[in-house]
DNA sequence: CTCGTATGGTATAATGGGTA
DNA sequence: TACCCATTATACCATACGAG
């Protein structure tokens, strides 16, 4: 099965790469093993029977190719290749593609809601653009714009002003702020194309479409 | 043959940006 | 604001290969 939804393929907030992940690092962190096997990494993941193999050995290959991890030994007769941390890396799973390149897709949405946690005050999706735009990363207003109104669906925000809009003069952009109890941690709110907010904090569903599919119909949800 | 692994390909979800 | 589209990310597949 190709890639399923991220509500579907999370196991207690995690995706399987994360899962990976912290597995190695668990391995790495063991006082009698410096290296280890991708079978031995399966063995210590978190909510193993739903991880592939397949997704180790993807998973593996990008590592090499960032130079996180090294091959310790080949795989020869009937050993098997062994591998070693060779730098860590946090906590985070480190987003890789294939070759080796760090990801950058996804990292907007990061930095729109660390800024969102990070400001005291209000802000529209003008400023939030600019306050969460990095050289590398820049932040499109639209998105910006997108981001804030699906987590105001979420329940997120509070709307500190309400959107203007005047024909004669410039439209007001709608402000909002964080809502306190709605801080739910470092990893932002992720929106789903299947019309749905997944916090992955919570590892929940906090917002879905309200319109009935086919799905809700054959699932019976 | 089987088993484990390596490698390139593919399908599909998510993203970001445009535009009606 | 709501769709649409191209691009990107990534889980899984097909195939190949070497060693029992």
């Amino acid at each position: 099965m190709p890639r399923k939804p991220v509500t579907l393929s999370m196991v207690g907030g995690k995706g399987p790469r994360q899962r990976i992940w912290e597995s190695i690092r668990r391995l790495s962190a063991a006082a009698d093993a410096g290296d280890f096997t991708e079978r031995e990494i399966w063995g210590a993941a978190e909510g193993r029977d739903q991880l592939e193999m397949t997704a180790i050995v993807d998973y593996r290959r990008c590592l090499i190719a960032a130079g996180v991890l090294v091959q310790t030994s080949q795989p020869v007769k009937q050993s098997p290749g062994r591998y070693r941390l060779a730098r860590d890396e946090g906590l985070e799973a480190p987003r890789l593609r294939r070759n080796g390149e760090r990801v950058t897709q996804g990292l907007a949405q990061e930095q729109m809601w660390r800024t969102l946690r990070m400001l005291s005050g209000d802000t529209n999706a003008r400023e939030l653009a600019a306050h969460a735009s990095t050289p590398a990363i820049p932040v499109a207003e639209s998105a910006a714009g997108a981001y804030l109104r699906m987590l105001d669906l979420a329940g997120y925000l509070d709307i500190t002003a309400e959107c203007v809009r005047d024909p004669q003069r410039r439209s007001q952009q709608a402000r909002y702020r964080l809502r306190a109890d709605r801080n739910t941690g470092p990893r932002p709110p992720m929106v789903c194309r299947v019309g749905a907010v997944f916090d992955p904090n919570e590892n929940a569903v906090v917002w879905q479409q309200q319109t009935v599919t086919e799905e809700d119909c054959i699932y019976g949800n």
